[in-house]
DNA sequence: ATATCTCACATACGCTTTGTATGTCAAGCA
DNA sequence: TGCTTGACATACAAAGCGTATGTGAGATAT
């Protein structure tokens, strides 16, 4: 069937999304207009009110996108594999994919005032729930001390959240980026210590 | 000499931002409108203007304080032992105070987006500076690793502001702060182990 | 003491933005 | 082919922010 309306639907709601996601990160939410937003788009503020039910849905929308993507590229270097080595390769990864500008300014600066609390389930699954599933393999494998995984997963996250972001904010970026790696994998290494 | 002017004025802003901080604290930056508050106040908004130069100004004056006062309480704990448990309890403190719904609400989760890059200069002073230089101290003292005292720093200052943020979004609250208080410990506790 | 000046704040205005309520026309269905 | 639905467009109303300008009490100078 063709169904030519939903295809429609979804075509409109991808634009949006792109032109929002463009917009979001190169001027912020507060300073992003919708009227302007959905005319570049070829638009009414009518069709963003229909499809996404206002702006902060719109930028949920968004949010999701990236989210998504990001768990897409954290999966695909975790793997399936076990070990002190493998989570340290993620927790780099991760925190050089945290250092990209769009997901700075969307997903870590902007998303917490505009989503409160939700962005918490939302980005639970993309980073936080495999994160803390790396946590639980090692402490079962007693690699890690045994804590609360879901605790532990929740630090490491936060902290290299704001590594991310004071690197950013760094004159010398690589030298703040290698000593943040490097702090980084210190107190991750430091955990495994006495626990063969 | 009486400058009553100076006075006044000194008094008109103590309670913009005090009612600011209340109503910020209470519906968000977003959702407080300037025109209501300089009205519950006893002004217009002419004299927010003067005194801090639009929303966002006032906005950093309440944070500044909240910075300010928070700052103050930490250097109450630390003291000047520098010793690993020293350390912890004063860990242990700022989780706590990360805790309190108002810092979270202004500090946490409206001022990244508010004030971008210049929070970070605003709660240097009073969280990171005073983290960084016992964590300097502990570096000298052999206790913890050679790593970078800013970017360790960092970390943990993240891992506990989203440590608190997770404490709060969670039903039980009392196990959650457990939890990830000794997760958090066994974390910097196990940065001292092999460095006697 | 008085004239002048300054500054803390009030008033008034215009612009922008958001949300909603209603209209409309093509696509799907009977 | 007539009716219904849904994906938008249009029109309207309200609120908020910022700025430009006015004003009167307090500070200053002579």
């Amino acid at each position: 069937m063709a169904n030519l309306r939903a295809q429609r639907k979804a075509e409109t709601s991808a634009r949006l999304v792109s032109a929002a996601r463009q917009c979001f990160f190169e001027v912020g939410y507060a300073e992003t207009s919708m009227d302007k937003l959905c005319a570049s788009v070829g638009v009414t503020r009518g069709a963003l009110y229909h499809n996404f039910g206002g702006k902060s849905g719109l930028f949920e929308a968004v949010v999701r996108q990236i989210d998504h993507e990001m768990g897409e590229r954290l999966l695909a270097i975790s793997g399936d594999e076990v070990s002190l080595d493998a989570f340290i390769r993620v927790c780099r990864a991760y925190l050089t994919f945290a250092l990209e500008p769009e997901i700075q300014r969307i997903v870590f600066q902007d998303a917490p005032s505009v989503l409160g609390q939700r962005l918490r389930e939302i980005d639970a699954q993309s980073s936080l729930d495999p994160l803390t599933e790396a946590i639980a393999d090692l402490i079962d494998s007693q690699v890690f001390p045994n804590v609360e995984p879901n605790a532990l997963a929740v630090l490491l996250n936060g902290a290299m959240i704001d590594g991310a972001l004071w690197i950013a904010a760094q004159p010398n970026k690589d030298a703040s980026l290698a000593a943040a790696a490097n702090a980084l994998e210190t107190l991750i290494r430091q955990l495994a210590v006495g626990h063969q």
